[in-house]
DNA sequence: TTGAAAGCGCTAACAC
DNA sequence: GTGTTAGCGCTTTCAA
């Protein structure tokens, strides 16, 4: 059993209220001569003030929620980190949920948070209905990659990167431009894709159906996909992964079946995670700007706590920039040949 | 305002004590009608307990701190996750703490942890100061990847994983072998050092002081490392990173040098991450038990929180084995050459 | 089968 | 400048 305040008010000879106001410095004044003698009973017995009586009596338990779908992948885990930095530099703890995108295991840990009193939430959402389910709990969340309405969102300008990759790689002179994206609803991976279409449409393309597959975030998906892609009777000249976790997977897909990238093939993935500058060949990919993403919503769902008054709808739409690398390059000749 | 007990009991018509009953399904039971009329009261006002006045009561709170150097590390981000999941699935939460390899932001956090009450922790140290404190703030501790004195510690075998690299290298034919280390007292590194200085010396092949590098466990650090070994008037031709991150930028620097991997320089890493399979070459790498060493910490924390005694000193050592991927071969023939 | 009430450790309003 | 005390929302003992 820890030392409780009472210990340290009778040691010093002082009331309780005194201990409090010396530990808190404030709300009230205490004499010096006191207030070290309440120090000093303090040091002696080694009083830690209990953050759980003090939530409670306080109503507020400086603590947040994080939901993202796994650490382990470090895209999720650079944003974990972000959040839990500013939320330290601020006096807010951090609960830690890995919704592994299973929209069941994400509902029981909104419900933990709620009970936990969590005064805040930042997500990246497997399923909308948590972030609804949050609003219900009236736990003031940020939602992370996912446009809500009535919701404060950050997002990366996904429509607009899917855009950059496929302009790019026409301009090299690719026709046969795949895109593997992320399964599920997500609207940053529909985003992603729509940019793609639209400009493969305005460029006078066909758009391939067989082109377009559907997966996992993972890397081991992302190899499966580019597998499945060779498989194809006439296959791509390029590849445009949902996320660089897949592109690592898809070139590895390329290498085990010989092809070079990028002179047989082009790889481009998103977010720009630190590894992406120094795989083999380092990745073509579009910067994603999760620094800032995370710094925004940390920063954010703090002014709001604070209670400052930000009005929805807000949607923050975060510019992104095409880093090119080695990965991408013009397609082979024979296929510029076929082209023509 | 969360709608509180005493609604719900006032609504219902019963006492406080009743929903309590209810709630908890126990310790005492309830007629099925009444049971009914508070579910319904409960349903009705949308009635949430509170971990947090629940916590206070029982002096439980159901909490574990978890401390990594960053989760943006794809090594820590998989353990945040398995440690994780297993607090999950026993109803335990998480806080999580990165400490940043930052000495004093540990302790900070360690702090933060006992005036949270949290019943456990997960820790992989910075410091051992770190785990002295959190023993003297009497919060049942797990140590991992370091061994320190009186505490539960799960460790890799680290030293034998540096044996087994280093013999490797050695039957391949590799007698100029750098070590790339972590900075730091972090036994685990030490360990790893040891065992390929004790093959080393065992095979009758000097030490050389300037082929053994200490910095980051990072990406960018483990290429520049490189960089300083290629420097070197009789570079090596081979070399064993701490961690496969620090050797992913080790091929990085590597590439960017003009030397192939592993036809002039072979390259091995630690751990085993997801990744290290699908990077090209692929790494040959030691295989750090993780998933077992995440769930048997979990695991143990949790029995022990649970009362069940556990003799200390307790170190669990667990088996490590070499994985031979592609980033490994014989050195160059000049080498070869040089020696005999 | 149920109600009343003490108390977990703390903050802050109220008294002096 | 300091002491007293009423709760914060809950669990659980003691009574009825």
């Amino acid at each position: 059993m820890p030392v409780t305040r009472k210990a340290v008010a009778r040691r010093a000879a002082v009331s309780e209220a005194t201990v409090s106001y010396v530990v808190n410095n404030g709300p009230r004044p205490v004499a010096p001569e006191t207030r070290a003698r309440v120090l000093q009973a303090i040091e002696e017995l080694g009083y830690h003030p209990s953050d759980v009586a003090r939530s409670l009596r306080k109503q507020r338990t400086s603590t947040i929620g994080l939901i993202v779908p796994d650490t382990a992948n470090p895209f999720y885990g650079e944003i974990a980190r972000i959040i839990e930095n500013v939320g330290y530099a601020n006096g807010y703890t951090v609960i830690l949920c890995n919704s592994n995108l299973d929209a069941e295991r994400e509902a029981s840990y909104v419900n933990l948070l709620r009970t936990r009193r969590v005064e805040g939430a930042v997500i990246i959402p497997t399923t909308a209905e948590s972030v609804a389910a949050l609003r219900a709990a009236e736990i003031c969340t940020i939602v992370l990659e996912y446009e809500i309405e009535g919701a404060y969102c950050l997002v990366a300008d996904d429509y607009e990167g899917g855009r950059l990759v496929t302009r790019y790689l026409l301009d090299l002179g690719h026709r046969r431009i795949a895109c593997i994206t992320r399964a599920g609803d997500k609207t940053s991976s529909q985003k992603r894709v729509e940019g793609y279409r639209d400009v493969l449409r305005a460029a006078g393309v066909a758009l391939e159906t067989d082109l377009i597959l559907e997966t996992e975030p993972e890397i081991a998906a992302g190899e499966a996909a580019a597998f499945r892609l060779l498989e194809h009777a006439e296959p791509p000249t390029a590849i445009f992964a949902h996320n660089d976790t897949m592109a690592i997977g898809v070139m590895s897909a390329l290498r085990k079946r010989g092809l070079r990238v990028p002179e047989d093939v082009s790889v481009v993935g998103f977010d720009d995670i630190v590894q992406a500058a120094y795989v083999n060949p380092s990745l073509t990919t579009v910067a994603h700007p999760k620094q800032r993403m995370g710094e925004q919503a940390a920063y954010l769902l703090i002014d709001l706590l604070r209670g400052q008054h930000v009005p929805l709808p807000y949607t923050a739409v975060l510019d992104v920039s095409l880093i090119e690398r080695e990965s991408s390059g013009p397609p082979p000749a024979a296929a510029r040949h076929r082209k023509a």
